[in-house]
DNA sequence: TTGTATGCGTTATCAC
DNA sequence: GTGATAACGCATACAA
């Protein structure tokens, strides 16, 4: 009946229902234009044997090969499997494969770490980008399936893009602090050349700018726990003082407290600190973080949305940007 | 040359190298069984034309995938992420790729979530099971692929486990509170029937009964933070007032934690608090988490290495436990 | 060492 | 509405 080792085939199914192996395809994926009688012997005939299609060979004919990858710099940072898990669902809801690769992890003897050969359309239908800072050149080649930058996006590529509202994010903050009466704040940032931080640094100074303000102070960052922390005794040793930190994400923010509180200070008495993301720990924060809420598993579903539209019309290159917002929670106060 | 809507195939390469097409295959899969000369030539012509094999024309040739499903219970959890990165460092270094399924975002409508397409010969070469939750049935047909069960498992499900020393885990967080003068301890656990907080509860009564004492009272909780934040209360309505808590994760720690303090109580002056799993937040958490380290990444390169190994030699199914070790930081302190 | 020919399991095209 | 059959692109048994 079902042996492991021997599967049963179209071919099988076919004989067993008294039909063609053509009938019986037709059968499985059109059941509309066969005769009732042929689709019931069909159907009869697959759950005796236990036939399931094989994928492969279907791949094959069809082209096509049922996955979509996803590039993520970091899988073991919550940030980003979130937004996985948002894509996830999408594509599951198409019946298609979920493939993740880690480009962090990277081979390092191979130029690019070996994600080159992961860029072909024989290994993916679809490709969803989440990493900002790989090379533009490992996708120019004809063989690169179609791709969607999320979240992040590299300069020079093309392809739709689904982002983050993340100038307002950063105004929004902004605006909070100096609704407090902060004047004198810090933008703590991911790596300079990252283009969140770099869009939000434009949207920071765009709120400063309109008080009257000169551009933030910026202190360098790495989106880390340890890169928040490390940051405070940069913070610490600024004169005069700031009162204020808009962090990146709240990661830092985080680490960025736990480095203050080493250090004897309160928040949010001397530094009041806005984190962005709303990572589910910051509301379990020592000091309830306030931030700036990005819908996540959503950004993930739009992205995966958006590249399957391709499938079917090969859209322009357009740039969704995803509302985002403020959530008060207690490590900002008025300035004293 | 090449020509983004109609790639190569090893026929032009074949014609282009003036040799057959078995040589150019051979030539590109094992090099050492062609001439010198017929693999230079083969190696131009590929150069010349960009050509990259069709892989599911080879998967459906050699009846294989390329690459392996993982089920986690959910992908926006950091610890099941951190594991999948490890998952992912082994299968690349194997040329595989990493396939995953989160089964929390199940489909309401199909029995099982619609998981059962996936586990199938032709979607995956292996699976690695990180969900204990499931069905055992789903898995109990001749085209599921060979499995492995890593950090959780399934009763009555056979293939090997990855797991980690979860009872001596328990054991060590109990035996260090105990030597800090605790007598009255509770185990906050994840679900009642978790294969993890069974084991660890053994572990828990274990290290008790060595020290003449009871088992420990327990409070159910679900892994999240937000069950450790609602623990509080159960915690403090117990009397007499127990002086520890042992969590079997950090982030229920964590909620644990922040339910403590919105009641105004003192860690570790009021109550010790032992985690389970050492998640980066642990160390800058408002009072740096005690905890149990277990090494994630490990644990998943070591599952997708168990698979691996199934593929040549069908091994029994063992079961490797990976060591943990403590963490002692300052949310433990002698009972006062 | 190399080439020829067949098969992997399906779907799609074409006649009927 | 159905059946025979040619692809899909590659790897391998076999013959040379």
């Amino acid at each position: 009946m079902t042996d492991p080792t021997n599967p049963p085939k179209i071919r099988d199914v076919a004989r067993l229902a008294g039909v063609s192996v053509a009938t019986v395809s037709r059968a499985l994926s059109n059941p509309a234009i066969v005769s009732e009688q042929a689709r019931i012997a069909v159907e009869k005939a697959v759950a005796e044997t236990g036939y399931t299609v094989n994928l492969m060979a279907r791949n094959l004919r069809q082209q096509q090969v049922g996955a979509v990858l996803a590039l993520v710099p970091n899988l073991a940072n919550p940030f980003f499997s979130e937004i996985l898990a948002g894509i996830s669902d999408t594509l599951r809801a198409e019946g298609l494969s979920l493939l993740v690769l880690d480009t962090l992890r990277t081979d390092p003897d191979t130029p690019n770490g070996g994600i080159r050969s992961y860029l072909s359309r024989s290994r993916a239908d679809g490709v969803i980008v989440l990493d900002g800072t790989l090379d533009p050149a490992l996708f120019a080649h004809g063989s690169c399936p179609p791709l969607v930058q999320a979240c992040e996006w590299i300069e020079g590529l093309a392809g739709p893009r689904v982002l983050a509202d993340n100038e307002t994010g950063a105004r929004l903050a902004i605006e909070h602090l100096l609704g407090l009466g902060h004047r004198d704040i810090v933008h703590l940032t991911g790596p300079a050349k990252n283009t969140l931080s770099i869009s939000r640094a434009a949207g920071v100074d765009a709120a400063l700018a309109t008080a009257g303000l000169p551009p933030a102070h910026r202190l360098e960052g790495a989106f880390t726990l340890s890169s928040g922390r490390a940051a405070a005794e940069a913070l610490l040793a600024r004169t005069p003082r700031p009162t204020a930190v808009f962090c990146d994400n709240d990661e830092m923010a985080i680490g960025l407290m736990a480095g203050l509180r080493a250090e004897g200070l309160d928040v949010p008495r001397d530094f009041s600190i806005v984190g962005f993301d709303n990572i589910e720990m910051s509301a379990y924060a020592s000091v309830p973080l306030t931030t700036i809420r990005q819908k996540r598993a959503h950004l993930g579903r739009c992205a995966a949305e958006r590249l399957l539209a391709q499938r079917t019309a090969p859209t322009p290159d357009e740039t969704l940007i995803l509302p985002v917002e403020l959530v008060i929670r207690d490590s900002t106060a008025k300035r004293v």
